[in-house]
DNA sequence: CATTGCCTTAGTCAATCGACTAAGGCACAG
DNA sequence: CTGTGCCTTAGTCGATTGACTAAGGCAATG
C-alpha cells in the first residue's frame, strides 16, 4: 500500500489550511486540535494520527507556507520585465497579502517561533532564502537603473527593502499607518527618475 | 482609606513586572494567572481581586509598558545635542533593547493585540504617538542638515524609519539579520557626510 | 479592649487542553 | 467468501486553565 489514499490526502491538506484559517482569524492560541478537526470537517484523532502532535501540524504549516512565500518571490523576481515592474509588483503584494491574510499567517508563525527554537531555526532560514533572491534582483536592478555600487551597495538596498517591508507588514497588523503609501509613492519616484536618467544619455560627465 | 496600602501597590507592581518577564521568557501564551502569581511571589488571587480579570492585568502591562516606550523617545528627541546625535543613540536602543528583552515585550503585546481590538487601538496609539514624536525632530533634524524638503520630505524619512527599525526589530527577534550592520553604518555615514557639507560652504550653486 | 470593614489567603469549580487508545470499518489478496 | 492489516472513529485521561468564593487577618476607630 505505498499510495497514500485520496481521502487521507485530502484530510491532512483540510488540516493544514483550517490551521492557516485559525491563525488568520484567532492567532496562534487559537490553534488546538479540537478547533483543527472541526474546521477541517475531520476527526480530532486525526490530528495526532497523521501529524503525532500538534507540534509537528504547527511546524508543517509553516513548511508548506514559506514553500509558498519563496515560490513566489522567486518566480516574481526570474521574470524578464524591467527592474521597476517587478518592484511594483511587489509593493502590490504588501496591500493584497494584507486582505488575504497572508501576512497573519505569516506573522503568527513568526510569534509562534519567538517561543519555539525549532520553528526559530525554520524562519530565520526563509528570511535568508528571500534575502538571496531579492540581493542578485537588486544588483541587477541597480546596475538597471544605473545607480552606481558606490552610491548605494545592493546589500544595502536589500536590507533596507527586507527590513522596511516587514515594518509596513506589522503595522498593516496593527491597523496602524506611518505613512506607507507617502513612503512607497516617494520610493517609485526615485526609481521612475532612476530610469528616465538612465534611458537619457550614456552617462554623463 | 484614601491610601493603597504600600503592600497592595508593591503587589500589583510586582505582578506586572511579572508579566513583562513571563513575555520575556516565554511569550504571551506563557502569561497565566498562576505563572503570574509564582512569579510575583503573591497568591494567585490577587489577579483578580486587584485587576478583575487576566484580559486587564494585560492592558495595564501594555499601558504601563507603552507609557515608558514614548517617554523614552520623547526624551531622546527633546534633547539639545545635535540630530545625529540623537540619531545613533537611537540606533544604540536598537542593539541594547534586544538584550534586555524590552523588544520581546513589546512584539508579544503587539502579537496579543492582533487578535484584541481593545490593545490594537492601544498599540496604534502608541505607534501614532511615537511617529508624533519622531516628525518634528526629523523636520528639524533634516533642515540642520540642510536635506532638502523637495529631495527628501520628512514625513517620508519618518515612514521610513520607523518601518525599517520595526523590520529590524522584527528580526531580531527570530535571530535572523538581512544587513542590518551594513545598512545602519551606510546611514550613518550618510549622515555624517550631510552633516559636513552643512558645516561647509554655506550653500553652492 | 471590642468592633468594624477592607485586605489577603487557600482552596474549589467547570471548562478546555493535548494526548492517547480500544474497537470497528473497509479495501484488497488469496 | 475469508482472512489480513492499515485506516478511521468515538470516546477517555490527567493536567491545566481563568474565574470565583468563603473564611480568616489585621489595622484603624471609638
Amino acid at each position: 500500500m505505498a499510495t497514500i489514499t485520496p481521502a487521507r490526502r485530502q484530510a491532512t491538506t483540510a488540516l493544514l489550511d483550517a490551521a492557516e484559517e485559525l491563525l488568520v482569524e484567532v492567532g496562534h492560541a487559537g490553534v488546538t486540535v479540537r478547533a483543527l478537526a472541526e474546521r477541517a470537517g475531520v476527526n480530532q484523532g486525526l490530528v495526532h494520527y497523521y501529524f503525532g502532535s500538534m507540534d509537528e501540524l504547527l511546524l508543517q504549516t509553516l513548511e508548506r507556507f514559506t514553500a509558498r512565500l519563496i515560490e513566489r518571490q522567486r518566480a516574481l523576481y526570474a521574470g524578464p520585465e524591467p527592474f521597476v515592474e517587478k518592484w511594483r509588483t511587489a509593493m502590490r503584494h504588501l496591500t493584497d497579502d494584507l486582505e488575504s491574510g497572508y501576512q497573519k499567517v505569516w506573522l503568527e508563525l513568526q510569534a509562534m517561533a519567538w517561543n519555539h527554537a525549532g520553528m526559530r531555526d525554520r524562519v530565520r532560514q526563509v528570511l535568508y532564502t528571500w534575502v538571496g533572491v531579492l540581493r542578485p534582483a537588486f544588483q541587477d536592478g541597480l546596475a538597471e537603473l544605473r545607480i552606481d555600487e558606490e552610491r548605494l551597495p545592493a546589500d544595502v538596498a536589500v536590507a533596507l527593502v527586507a527590513t522596511f517591508n516587514q515594518g509596513i507588514i506589522l503595522e498593516q497588523l496593527s491597523g496602524a499607518d506611518s505613512g506607507h503609501r507617502l513612503l512607497l509613492d516617494w520610493i517609485d519616484e526615485q526609481i521612475a527618475s532612476a530610469e528616465r536618467r538612465a534611458a537619457g544619455p550614456p552617462r554623463g560627465g
